[in-house]
DNA sequence: GGACGCTTGTCAAGGGTCTGTTCAAAAGCT
DNA sequence: AGCTTTTGAACAGACCCTTGACAAGCGTCC
């Protein structure tokens, strides 16, 4: 009956016994890690409100975990932030087709594909590679069609079945393209997407092209924690790490850690979702052309003498 | 979502006590090997992350393994090849030479993988393909490791920069070996993962053995919905249909949808997720051995199969 | 075979840090 | 009045730090 629901604001005797921590142990908290924030009254009494409370549980539950008071306040605080952040993100989508005969080989590709035949597909992929090089095929075929089938994707014209077969089967040859790839003297690489980002097909094609200009490298690919980035960066004494993004809002909320990997490694940010607009550490590198382009235009892998070794 | 991992920091003693090696221990192994990089607080004392705890047992897992405690450590960090350019076969090929029995090669795989080493991972795989059967290296190699990545993850005793290597590396050769899966006369399977389910390499494996086994194969992969199976199954006239799953969540509520599939189609359900606690449609075949096995035990291919109703 | 050295888990001493708790005096609330 | 609250200071004990050393296990070298 003593509750005084009035504002929902508590003094200190009910906030304890809601709580089960002492008085003395929550002005404590107050002053040593200022996890309460509560109103005074006229008179100088603490007031706390329903958010003091819950931060108070929250406390409890790391405390419970095993993390030392400091920590366990830390954590609870951290818990009040909330960020949110959206921005539509309109872009160039002008498809370009160079070669003239490269047209109808996309053409047929994108045919087959649509309509899930492997062997078919396969096939044009096969020609394609036989009369052009990797890094045409690459540019020209392969990076138009994906950005092609995006687009598609997003308009809804093409079936989860169409999207998922011909991710897959294209996948598979990157992947022996990619075959390799971390063998040789060149300067090392790390390639990742940020976390969320599942499509990665845009960065193994660049993996592909930086691999033969000469570079080594180690893939991490979609929807990679900044961190682990990070710690792999480290471990491998990474030359360069590149992370890909197809939207802005995978990069948001990474600022602080992006920071902390540029002072670390060079860094380059690739894809759709590497434009000007958003907030770069000092030294980022953008990579807003084609994957196979940016590629060949990075600084070359002037190491020692013997790495001029391209692979044909 | 907690954005950082930076969020639960825990001082010695607990972390301690969450892995069960002694304070001294952990001390010993940060001044040794430099395995933890511990932040500290303002006063000096260690407080360690996530990834801290997940490094610790891995380097748990090395010395399970036989490793000696500095190389587990090196390989707890994720290697650094310094060595590598002149010595082709780092510490990871070295235990391969002696004996060589298939589970030697495994350990040399999971070694090679754990260390982000792409060339010696790809060696491995390659020796193994040369002196064994793709069924065998599937069935005895692929499978158990990626069922003991599976179970590291779960305890935490491996990074996500290890898995996603893992991952890519292995369904790189996993789509070589799948190349042209879709060609041939024999009859026709589809293979998807339900909706929200991710993990298909297992399901890849089985593609492969069916193949291998006369079958042509229709691939859409992970998280692929009913609705997007039903019709690739009848647009391809599909003589089966295989879901996978590693948990049984996944099939639930699809009962409605699974039996449309069944009434249309030979259905079977595969992976760690097919159990026989679950409501299945008649006519529904439970594929609960290992890929390879289960692929060489399906009906062979006799194009003559309407009659042949499958039963457990 | 024995001296030597390396690796690795343990331990101890001396001292600092962290955190819940207590004390005391002054003041608010009903 | 009688209860609660506030502020500042001070403790005690658990917890942690660094340096240095030690011993068992194992391989190397003479």
């Amino acid at each position: 009956m003593g509750t005084e629901p009035g504002d929902g604001l508590l003094r200190i005797g009910e906030l304890s016994r809601r709580v089960g921590v002492s008085d003395h142990v929550l002005r404590a908290w107050e002053r040593r890690y200022g996890l309460l924030k509560p109103v005074r009254s006229a008179g100088g009494f603490r007031l706390y409100s329903e958010a003091d409370e819950s931060r108070v549980r929250r406390m409890q539950d790391h405390l419970a975990r095993g993390l030392s008071a400091a920590e366990a306040a830390r954590a609870a605080l951290g818990a009040d932030r909330a960020g949110a952040a959206s921005t539509a993100g309109g872009s160039a989508s002008v498809a370009v087709e160079r070669h003239e005969g490269l047209a109808d080989r996309a053409g047929a590709l994108a045919l087959a594909l649509d309509e899930l035949d492997e062997p078919a597909a396969q096939a044009v992929l096969d020609r394609l590679l036989s009369d052009f090089t990797v890094e045409t095929v690459l540019r020209d075929v392969v990076m138009p069609y994906l950005q092609e089938l995006g687009e598609r994707w997003a308009r809804g014209s093409v079936t989860v079945a169409q999207e998922h077969f011909a991710s897959n089967l294209l996948r598979g040859r990157l992947a022996s393209l990619a075959r390799g790839w971390g063998h040789g003297h060149g300067p090392r690489a790390v390639l990742a997407c940020p976390p969320g980002e599942r499509h990665d097909l845009g960065l193994m094609v660049f993996g592909i092209a930086l691999n033969r200009n000469g570079w080594r490298v180690g893939y991490l690919g979609a929807d990679t924690p900044l961190e682990e980035l990070i710690n792999t960066a480290v471990d491998t004494s990474a030359d360069l790490v590149v992370l890909a993004a197809t939207t802005p809002e995978r990069f948001a909320g990474l600022t602080e850690d992006l920071s902390r990997l540029a002072s670390i490694v060079p860094l380059a940010l690739a894809g759709a979702g590497a434009v000007h607009t958003m907030a770069l550490p000092v030294g980022t590198r953008l990579l807003t052309a084609d994957p196979v382009t940016e590629a060949e235009q990075l600084p070359p892998p002037t190491r020692s003498s013997h790495d001029a070794r391209a692979r044909q």
